[in-house]
DNA sequence: TCAAACTGGTTTGATATAAAACTAAGTTGA
DNA sequence: TCAACTTAGTTTTATATCAAACCAGTTTGA
């Protein structure tokens, strides 16, 4: 630590804030966008303590799950219905067919696209993911109980008038 | 032209997934992470649209406001405040130290932590994030209508329990 | 019909984040 | 008292992500 940029302080009221005492959040506590980062943060992290032993990545779920509802689905509509940029989707394809748990066909009449499908394998360990999904959105029904389609609801409204 | 009837010829009946046409979501449809996700980027997003102009980064206002309610407060409170590694904190600190919008004064009664304050620019800077805040948060409002402190509270439920 | 505009996908560059390893300082208990 | 443990903060390493630049193929309109 470079001790010189440290103000030596006689402040003698200046007092440090520590563990158990709460921390005061001012406007903050009434924003929903900090509070939506805090709660997707722990819901993300919760999900990856569920997949985290196996060989799974938690940002495969969502990928798999669309192509097995939307055979031959295209990249550029993956990403859109994910919600996560197209460039952000190119590595994530490149090593699903890498591991051979999607494939791809051409497009005759668009040679810049391609259809995606799930290969067998794909289905297997889209199974296995949508084991670990089931059981987080269960821990979530726990805690939302019986306000979970509102919640959604206001969820959805938010990315369809934001995005 | 509405492409998305085109079929491949021959082949079977691989569709694909085009522009206007709903893409079906499945059970993703009725999980709640899912929807935090795209929430969460979607108000990130709309965030980021209002202060990009200025050089203001959004990831500067919580530790900011932080900093402005909680006088003193050391950086661990900070990170855990704020729900970002500890980690994630140093580079921002070391950011914000550099721009003088943040001082810092060691404690002597622990020489490894120092208590954090905002400068007087720092404190200018903070009311320009807060207006663009204050701002995002209206839209957000106008999304949410009388249902925001419910949301609130739920967001608050799942960060409680799942963290 | 063909040049200009547009679109799907990849590459590159920048930022944000967490986790683990590490350093230095503080705390504890026999 | 001092070795073992714990904690605060930094550094290193690995991902995830977006945006902009780019390329190739497609559509449009004069």
């Amino acid at each position: 630590m470079d001790k010189t940029e440290i103000s030596k302080g006689g402040s003698a009221r200046a007092r440090v804030k520590d563990d158990g005492k709460p921390v005061l959040l001012g406007e903050l506590e009434n924003y929903v966008g900090f509070h939506l980062r805090l709660a997707q943060s722990a819901s993300f992290k919760a999900f990856r303590r569920l997949t985290g032993e196996s060989d799974l990545r938690p940002g495969w779920f969502a990928v798999l799950a669309i192509i097995h509802n939307n055979p031959g689905i295209t990249p550029m509509a993956l990403s859109r219905a994910s919600g996560r940029d197209k460039s952000t989707i190119t590595p994530v394809l490149r090593e699903l067919l890498r591991e051979e748990l999607v494939r791809r066909s051409a497009n005759p009449a668009d040679k810049r696209s391609y259809a995606l499908f799930l290969t067998p394998h794909g289905e297997e360990k889209l199974a296995h993911l949508a084991a670990c999904a089931a059981e987080h959105d269960r821990e979530l029904d726990e805690i939302v109980g019986d306000k979970k389609q509102e919640l959604i609801r206001l969820l959805r409204r938010i990315v369809a008038v934001l995005d």
